[in-house]
DNA sequence: GTCCAGGGCCTAC
DNA sequence: GTAGGCCATGGA
């Protein structure tokens, strides 16, 4: 807590998730595989312009009229199919009614998302959080590594693992873990990128191995 | 030109 | 269960 509680006051609540509706939430966290969120707006204002940014228009759309629009988020091809397979999901077996799927226990419904063709691990945790409020912790890259370079974790951790590691020390609150998760890709962004971290600046600086020890922008 | 960004699937060992 | 290839855009 002692880590949110100085991203909070460095950033202020982030609110989260950036989209309106569910539909444009659970297409964003699809979209967002593996890609920079600018291309995700683009490909969004596509969707949106032709009026595809509904899982119903989704499931009527082709996969190449989608794909089309979905371009500039790489991998458009599968991601196209993996849209399309979330949306047959919804439509067969709920009816295409996000309240009726997200009246399901959280458990038994993050297998049956976890089921369906490109929806992973982070993935689905991203829907029941930001799209169905449920108390789930959202794991990404940028959580491995500045929990890594904090020297509090492992990037080998495997996804589980570090969900738990999370989920077993805060309050199951769907308030924290929606903000956490935002401030920790806010940080990761500015501060923690891969490869030439912007440490100056940075909140957890002084907490920081990457920063303190000399890797690579150590202040000795 | 190179590196990298809010993954997931499939296959091989 | 895990390491490695594949998918294949756009900005810095």
């Amino acid at each position: 807590m002692e880590i949110y509680r100085r991203l909070l006051a460095a950033f202020g609540h982030r609110r989260w998730w950036p989209g309106q509706t569910r539909d444009e939430v659970i297409i964003g966290a699809i979209l967002t595989q593996n890609v920079a969120w600018a291309n995700v707006e683009t490909a969004i204002d596509n969707l949106r312009e032709h009026g595809l940014l509904t899982l119903k228009a989704v499931h009527r759309a082709g996969i190449p009229e989608i794909a089309a629009l979905i371009r500039p988020t790489r991998f458009y091809n599968q991601k196209a199919q993996n849209l399309k397979q979330f949306a047959g999901f919804l439509f067969d077996t709920y009816g295409g009614d996000l309240d009726v799927m997200f009246s399901q226990g959280t458990d038994e419904l993050r297998q049956e998302l976890l089921a369906v063709r490109g929806i992973g691990e982070e993935t689905v945790d991203s829907i029941l959080l930001y799209a169905g409020k449920k108390a789930v912790f959202v794991i990404d890259a940028y959580t491995k590594r500045i929990f890594a370079r904090l020297g509090l974790a492992d990037e080998k951790w495997s996804y589980r693992a570090y969900r738990e590691f999370f989920m077993q020390r805060l309050d199951r609150d769907v308030d924290l873990y929606n903000d956490y998760h935002a401030q920790i890709v806010h940080l990761g962004r500015e501060y923690c990128r891969k490869s030439e971290p912007g440490c100056t600046g940075c909140p957890l600086n002084d907490l920081c191995r990457y920063c303190v020890s000399g890797l690579p922008h150590g202040r000795l």
